[in-house]
DNA sequence: GTACAAAATGTGTGCGCACACACTATTTCA
DNA sequence: TGAAATAGTGTGTGCGCACACATTTTGTAC
């Protein structure tokens, strides 16, 4: 038998002090004479100490609040997943007999106010800590000021504030999310070829993301090493109902030598759907596995698709806030996800794969 | 305050039991009477019992022994992502207190009899269950009934065995990797174009999965709704340090239209590496993110390599064993992971993730 | 009816930790 | 000098569960 873990008991007997004082020493709660606490901080520096993190939440019995501030999901499909990631954070540590009071907070990703508005809500239920998209850069500022004063700790996940104070920002790097759509949309194609960034999106909510996908398709191509100098063209569009909004598509679809469509946001299925019967040859990149973009990509409408894995991403969100309340675990404050590369052939293998990881410790 | 968590004692005074029978009711100890039993089963069929995967670690204090029987890594590199892995899955559940003796057994990936004798070692040393990579059919059978009779669980990674009575089974879905490395291999190719199927192995022990890719491989192109019905020729070469080898690789090279190599093993790089200089515009597509396949990937000579991800699939392997023993709870009898796609410009967004999961719960 | 085994049930303890509280030694102040 | 405040200690309890053991009830034979 290997030596079993030491117990705060075990530093105690060594030490020559009692349990309390060692408990004392650990978490810093002062009333410990300086003799006592350079006995046990001895102990402490030659062996070394993993507190029983299991048992840990068995004895503090308290009940964290975590709230979270996320789009709403009805409004945009995209939200669904990281909803559902958040949900399966909370019942995985339910499990554990962790307490957790998820308490979710919904606003309209489209409107600024309904962001503040519900911002304003969670600060003020005073939550242990916060899990939020900060979709409205200015909008989210003044919150995290509060948040940070008061030291909620918080999570940013999806868009990265880099002057707030997070915990950690969980999400992806968009600038090589822009390079990897233009490495997959160029691959194989001619070196005269003509490609199309289409930022559809009915506000600018997304316009910092979508600008940094686009800067980074483009350097993509003005890397010196490239030999093909293609030509990028931008088109901004507006709510996809208009009829501006077709004939905008009919005329990028005469681009000559058009080679791809590099698709900005999560609407590359209504592109895919326009391009339907025009013409195969043109590639399409888009991002995230919404319903009718999986549908495109099944009946290969649709080239590639970027995934940014929403749920995964919400759900380690929730557990990364859990190991910091109750386990005092830091964390890096920036977890890049992995630029997950969709095709028709490996889709599947993606969707069948989420659902496996629910009940399991890690 | 919600309503709190149900515990043993809850069910007890509900039902008007106490909790030593609860407790027998629920696991099947026997000695209750059938009237009480009634009682208990009537509540827990209303209530939704979950019990406290955490106090029940604290309570039971076994310490179970896990064997894990993989190759060595010193004889093929890929294995040593599979052997962190483990590790990793072994000091995150210490941090949880949970005591798992993961003893470590390692074969030669290259001879039959050493993984029977390693297995046979295994076996007797009796471990409360075994995580295996049975790289050998017909010498893992006799194995795993073995286990069976002895009601040792047992989860197999990598290789799948049908008739292994295995917990689950972790792997890729062989087959469909095939058919994406034939669908990344032919993207934006021309329609009369030919491809080459290289299997470089010094043995035949990977024979089953080999074929198994290049059946999903020509599979790819027979499909009736492909019009590009391109010429697949398949090589099975010998050790790469024979003078052959680089023989049979220039012979390949002069195919006619060859516009890619599919390289079934981890051993892309040795063909990159011939082609260096020779001809750029033939695509080369392989397998698994090692060293000398990170290299040649960065630097343009390999186009894409298919991830398995050993790591995180040795590391679920011993969290799923885990809870088998330690929850007792359920696995699906097959996890397959997901096709991961590298490429030049996301491989660094995969590297800088898997160093991330180290500390967090699930 | 008693005697005694067997079945059924209830109670108690420990897992490792956090935290409240009781207790003792040391100061401080009247 | 004594009382009271304070700093420094140790002890005890509970978290929810598993499991050993004590206790009670039931069944069986005479």
């Amino acid at each position: 038998m290997q030596p079993k873990n030491i117990r705060i008991k075990d530093i105690a007997t060594l030490a020559g002090v009692s349990e309390g004082t060692v408990d004392r020493v650990l978490h810093n709660r002062g009333k410990v004479s300086e003799i006592a606490a350079k006995k046990v901080r001895r102990v402490l520096d030659e062996i070394n100490y993993k507190p029983n993190l299991i048992a840990r939440t068995l004895g503090t019995n308290r009940n964290y609040r975590i709230a979270t501030l996320m789009p709403d999901h009805k409004q945009d499909p995209y939200w669904k997943q990281s909803f559902d990631g958040i949900k399966a954070g909370e019942t995985q540590l339910a499990q554990f007999g962790i307490h957790l009071t998820v308490e979710h907070s919904l606003f309209d990703p489209h409107k600024k106010e309904s962001f503040q508005e519900a911002a304003l809500k969670v600060f003020h239920s005073r939550p242990d800590a916060v899990l939020v998209a900060p979709l409205f850069y200015y909008a989210s500022i003044p919150f995290f000021k509060e948040l940070s004063e008061a030291q909620i700790p918080f999570i940013t996940i999806n868009t990265r504030i880099q002057e707030a104070n997070a915990l950690s920002f969980i999400g992806q790097d968009l600038f090589k999310s822009g390079q990897l759509a233009a490495e997959l949309i160029s691959m194989g194609q001619n070196s005269n070829v003509a490609f199309a960034v289409l930022h559809i999106d009915e506000d600018l909510t997304n316009s910092v993301h979508l600008k940094e996908k686009e800067r980074g398709f483009r350097e993509y191509f003005e890397h010196p090493k490239m030999k093909s100098h293609a030509t990028v063209h931008t088109y901004v569009l507006g709510t996809p109902q208009s009829s501006t909004f077709r004939d905008q598509l009919t005329v990028i679809l005469k681009t000559p030598d058009l080679g791809g469509v590099f698709v900005s946001t999560s609407k590359a299925y209504l592109v895919a759907a326009a391009f339907k019967n025009e013409n195969a040859a043109i590639r399409i990149v888009g991002y995230d596995l919404i319903k009718q973009n999986l549908d495109c990509l099944q009946n290969g409408q649709i080239d590639f698709l970027i995934n940014q894995n929403p749920m995964r991403q919400a759900k380690l969100g929730i557990q990364t806030l859990a190991n910091n309340l109750l386990f005092q675990k830091s964390t890096p404050p920036l977890h890049l996800f992995p630029l997950e590369i969709i095709t028709p052939q490996n889709v599947s293998t993606y969707l069948s794969h989420a659902g496996n990881l629910s009940g399991i410790i890690v």
